[in-house]
RNA sequence: GUUCUAAUAGCUCAGUUGGAUAGAGCGUUGGCCUCCGGAGCCAAAGAUCAGGGGUUCAACUCCCCUUUAGAACACCA
């Protein structure tokens, strides 16, 4: 990494100068004007050591200027007030770097240790159809799990279905109600009774009452119940992995709340050992209090009085599984952030337990989607709008949007409603809430997932028309627009790495969109098919091969497919 | 009520965790096709970073207060 390479240089110079600091970072310049990197650690070091800055950045430029190395690497290195050290590199060194990217695998980025990770996301409920509330988590997800697979860990990912709740119950009721027997349910039954049983239930004590008990018989294990939630679970899973499908999100594992059943049973005499299990009201709790606290947790409710288990107790039976099946280093949620304290207590428990000497847990909270009047998003039925509908919409308004979308093939049609989507989706930051309008989401000028592909498609046309046989540049750096496009790309490793580290897909999205709007200018200002110069020819060709490979892999991380035209 | 979370250009959002002159897109105004794909490129205008205090050489970023909005808070998930 290049940021390492100049952090040791000036490591050098200042052991050499016998001066100590502790977190020695150089980082991209913000003042592209100015340099490329940049050290703004003199402050500090002129604090502890009670000197001016400028003194002491004079001497440790000095110092760098008489490594060997520094001039290998370095083209300029500048001291400036109030008290910066900048650095700017040499072309060779740049050209370098690229090659070190083109040669080795995954563009020579810097790999953590590998670590073993379950990711959970999606949790999308059964017997209801998917809306726009689900599509965060799909893709945000999906493409932290891409993220974290491409930097070499060893990811398991887990849809974890919403299936045995008191949903269920209320669906079957619903069912029974109709006289629909277990054979005869269909997807449109499903989503027509879960909204109109739910809502009863908000109204009608008994029929809340009569739905819990099937719920619990359910848990016992009641035959026909259990018919019932077989095939419910089936039609509705079918229609789910359509969905997913369609938006290119996968699943290890497809496991639920039910599957955490008979994990529940080995979890209870553990936590009936430790002591942690209590009786309160009636049911059975566990206290997570904690002195520090300065707000107020609420128990995990464990069971509840009439013996049925809730959402808490198989989130704790889930992680007695993972613990048991992967041993993994960390288990991550990516969960709606209004279930934030959920989970703060479920890990809490887990702390109890013990689980957290081995296993680091994470929430990553993602914000709603609301509609353009800042409330959660609903069509004008009221009802949050099903995702089938949202892929409608979008496709339609590109179709509108040029007249010769007509003509496209439906496969590149689905790539560029995917791309539009999860483009306006992850540019944004994973933890804020988001304004969703469907005009908005549609959009194919301007920084949008169109945009992308057009940029690559437009290259691609170049690259296509000529052969390419060398993989290393000349010493040359030729124009602004060019140099410009080079560091773009060096940036990369940093991007990823720290994508990865924070778990923020939406670094990658926005490097990307850079990067391409880098492309974009030096495909307006350097022409390359009539180039009579064949060297800086090849050079270029070269550079705009990289950039798309670049831009095709870190695509597939936001799990956008390129089109074969548009 | 208690506790969290947020507030950045007319609108929708970035802002690499405290660094130099706060960045995009849309919208508005004006340029650019005898040349590789104009879904593009170049430029202009537009910001008291909600308001006020504090810490610091340095604050959109950290702390405190106020205002506004949203969320969570035991038998739903």
């Amino acid at each position: 990494m290049i940021v390492k390479e100049i952090e040791s240089l000036l490591k050098e110079a200042l052991d050499s100068l016998k001066y100590e600091c502790e977190n020695l970072e150089v980082i991209v310049s913000n003042r592209k004007d100015l340099c490329d990197y940049q050290f703004d650690g003199l402050f500090k070091l002129a604090k502890n050591l009670h000197k001016s800055p400028l003194e002491i950045g004079k001497l440790i430029v000095d110092a760098l200027l008489k490594q060997e190395k520094t001039k290998q690497i370095l083209k300029k290195v500048e001291l400036l007030p109030p008290g910066f050290i900048n650095f700017t590199l040499n072309d060779n060194y740049i050209n370098h770097n690229l090659e070190l990217m083109i040669i080795n695998e995954k563009f020579n980025i810097t790999l953590p240790e590998k670590k073993k990770i379950v990711i959970d996301y999606g949790g999308p409920n059964i017997a209801k159809p998917l809306h726009v509330g689900h599509l965060r988590s799909a893709i945000v997800g999906e493409s932290i799990k891409r993220i974290l697979k491409y930097l070499g860990h060893d990811v398991t990912s887990d849809v974890h279905l919403g299936d045995y709740g008191l949903q269920i119950g209320q669906v079957i009721y619903g069912l029974k109600e109709e006289m629909i027997t277990p054979d005869k349910i269909t997807l449109e039954k499903l989503e027509e009774i879960y909204p109109k049983i739910s809502g009863l239930c908000k109204e009608n004590e008994d029929i809340k009452k009569i739905c819990a008990s099937i719920t619990k018989e359910l848990q016992d294990g009641n035959k026909e119940y259990n018919d019932y939630f077989k095939n419910i679970r089936e039609i509705s899973q079918r229609d789910i992995k359509r969905i997913y499908d369609y938006l290119g999100v996968s699943f290890d594992v497809w496991n639920g709340e039910s599957d955490a059943y008979p994990f529940i049973e080995k979890l209870t005499p553990i936590l009936i050992e430790k002591k942690l299990l209590k009786k309160s009201e009636g049911a059975k709790i566990i206290e997570v209090k904690e002195d520090t606290d300065t707000k107020e947790i609420p128990p995990l409710l464990y069971e509840k009085s009439d013996g049925a288990y809730l959402y808490g107790t198989t989130d704790l039976g889930t992680i007695y599984e993972r613990i048991e099946k992967y041993n993994p280093d960390e288990i991550i949620y990516v969960v709606d952030k209004r279930q934030e304290l959920h989970f703060e207590t479920v890990f809490r428990v887990c702390k109890k337990i013990g689980y957290t000497n081995n296993t680091s847990f994470e929430f990553l909270g993602f914000g709603t989607v609301n509609g353009s009047d800042g409330k959660p998003f609903k069509t004008r039925a009221g009802n949050s709008p099903k995702l089938d509908f949202l892929f409608k919409e979008v496709k339609e308004v590109f179709l509108k949007s040029n007249e010769k979308n007509e003509s496209m093939n439906e496969k590149d049609l689905d790539i560029i409603v995917n791309a539009i989507l999860k483009f306006a989706d992850l540019q944004n930051n994973r933890e804020k809430d988001y304004i969703f309008d469907i005009a908005k989401f549609s959009e194919v000028i301007g920084k949008t997932g169109p945009y992308l592909l057009y940029t690559y498609l437009r290259i691609e046309s170049i690259l296509k028309k000529e052969t390419i046989n060398k993989e290393s540049f000349n010493e040359q750096i030729y124009n602004k627009e060019d140099r410009d496009l080079r560091m773009k790309i060096l940036e990369l490793d940093n991007t990823i790495n720290f994508a990865a580290k924070n778990k923020l897909p939406s670094t990658i999205a926005n490097f990307l969109y850079e990067m391409c709007v880098n492309m974009n200018a030096f495909y307006e200002k350097n022409h390359i098919n009539n180039l009579m110069d064949l060297e800086k020819k090849e050079n270029w060709l070269l550079l705009l091969k990289l950039s798309n490979n670049v831009l095709k892999s870190m695509l597939d991380l936001l799990s956008i497919e390129i089109p074969e035209r548009m």
